[in-house]
DNA sequence: ACAGAATATGTTATCGATAACTAAAACATG
DNA sequence: CATGTTTTAGTTATCGATAACATATTCTGT
């Protein structure tokens, strides 16, 4: 017999060997498959614990064709929004006995596409996206291969698969009109370079919405170069403050709101009397401000619960809703004025 | 012959037959290794992408015993902090070669070994790990497979294998012996509860070694319960000033240290000149602060980049130094008095 | 006590790919 | 042109585990 590579001790043989068995009751016994009797079991548990046997997922995954794996994609882990939406998934998929696997593509869909075709050679029972605008290659390759995949945090009726997020326009026409309702006129939106985060765009689109509903428009947007979100409010503040005179401004998130409500404190700005100052997510950071932002409540983690659950159903062909839209909340903070 | 799974088309032996060669010469076609004509490389190539040809790395990593895979395990995502590691650490590792799969075991070293089982399972060529505090059982396991070990944030003589990271003790007495300087004498130090963040205790204890040079001891430890990090600074602040009165407030992290910033602002405590405040790690928000902190900049990203540099030369079995520590600087705020 | 059912265990083929070794074809060299 | 090289391509055994099917053993009820 020919054994160029030499087995090394430890595998399902060893064990087999060991207890005078045969691979497939060792297999068995290994899996808590039944079909192997109670004093079998236990002695080839003994064995293997002794023999640190350490099963080969590989091997098990071609096996079967089948690594019980769900691959995760996210923008980045810099940003609280999506490790809590993460963290509600992470917990769903786990429990249901499935290992995750998350990657982050810093807003790039060309790095999403590369992500994706890693992680198909390894053979996925599922695929989570962050978002609904994908290179048109993802959209095809995942629909030939007939994975079950998850878009969340944003909303399309028109999903890949199966969609569990926040419809952004209406939430940005929902905080846009409550803001109206506050009797501002002259608002502006800061966010970043055009083309990044697009569900900051549809938000943005949304504000627009509400404001142009009472004759107001358009609704300048401006934005400041990269740098850490907290300092790109910061600069698209004073960048606004030259070329506008806003009575209220929009922020593409907290972490941006934060800067530029910094900024109006250095700079001797009364919030919310002079100005307003409007967020979205309502981040943890947000408890602890010296003025509370008024904000939109998004919920990510049940976003991540739910979205999980959802694919997990979907994965074993238990019919779940295309598209689910979840509902968000205007938080009523002290840097808007008050109705 | 008997064939009860069907063989599905798209493997590597449906591309052998269309192009009329064997699977080696398929395989190596694939693999980019020699040994086949360039006119039939480009041959097989162009039917593998007609056939939409996914190679099945589960079947690579059987086969090669090997899955060029690195894991890594951090406490959380909720922390810009490890994502600068991380994103320094991917990317020396994607540019390697190497895929990583990242975990989260929210300070838990139980949690730590379970990741280690199952990652375990899947034949990494090499492991991260975050500080250098583990069940005993994670470092025997590690140690007796062989498998390089990185350990990092943290700094230890004896690592598991290598080491590279920071030594918060020295780090705590470094900006410790800076508050000193300064001339406070009543120093508080606010952290979490006892055995959570065992780097925080480490960095507590410098900043206590520090004031007991100069006779000033103890540095009372405050915790608040679990919340947000920003919501336990300022909570732990409020505890420190109910029970204490401290000119200088040591706080774990930037986080908490805003918790109390803000804390401080809102009940009209004039920093630094009624207080000092003191944070750690330097974050990106310290940019926009009304008063920017004074703090400790730790080189979260070098840390993460010089780690997998040094992982991946240990893998490589070149001789790397054992155990690196990294200096870290005090960054003069405006939360602590002027020289 | 004995046939049929239920339980326990073994045998063989496969999963998809790579390593090691072999064989054939193309190139050189004197 | 014969012979030794180099290149290119094929054959066979394996990686570690599971599925499907076959077989042996233990129960069970009559």
């Amino acid at each position: 017999m020919k054994r160029s590579r030499s087995r090394k001790k430890g595998d399902i043989h060893a064990i087999a060997k060991e207890a005078g068995v045969s691979l497939m009751t060792v297999s068995r016994a290994m899996r808590g498959v039944e079909g192997v009797s109670e004093a079998r079991r236990n002695e080839i548990a003994a064995i293997a614990r002794r023999l640190n046997y350490v099963p080969n997922s590989n091997a098990r995954a071609l096996a079967m064709d089948n690594a019980n794996l769900i691959g995760v994609s996210l923008p980045n882990l810099f940003n609280d929004v999506f490790a809590d939406v993460l963290n509600g998934m992470r917990g769903a998929i786990e429990y249901a006995g499935y290992s995750s696997i998350v990657d982050t593509t810093d807003y790039s869909s060309k790095n999403e596409l590369a992500w994706l075709e890693r992680l198909l050679t390894w053979r996925p029972v599922g695929v989570v996206l962050t978002g609904v605008d994908h290179d048109p290659a993802l959209r095809e390759r995942l629909q030939k291969s007939g994975i079950p995949t998850l878009e969340t945090w944003d909303f399309s009726i028109d999903p890949i698969d199966i969609c569990v997020g926040i419809d952004h326009r209406a939430a940005g026409r929902q905080i846009g009109e409550y803001i109206v309702s506050l009797g501002y006129q002259r608002p502006v939106y800061i966010g970043t370079k055009p083309g990044r985060d697009l569900r900051a765009e549809d938000r943005a689109a949304g504000i627009a919405d509400a404001f142009s509903a009472v004759g107001i428009q358009p609704v300048p947007r401006i934005f400041a170069p990269d740098a850490s979100n907290f300092v790109m409010g910061a600069r698209g503040f004073s960048i606004a403050l030259e070329g506008y005179s806003p009575d209220v401004v929009f922020f593409l998130s907290d972490h941006y709101a934060v800067g530029g409500l910094m900024a109006a404190i250095k700079m001797g700005i009364s919030v919310p009397d002079q100005l307003g100052i409007v967020g979205y997510n309502d981040l943890a950071i947000n408890a602890i401000l010296p003025h509370r932002l008024t904000t939109v409540r998004t919920p990510r983690r049940q976003m991540g619960i739910m979205g999980a659950r959802n694919l997990l159903a979907r994965i074993n062909n238990v019919p779940v809703e295309k598209a689910i839209s979840l509902p968000v909340e205007v938080v009523i903070g002290d840097t808007t004025r008050q109705q």
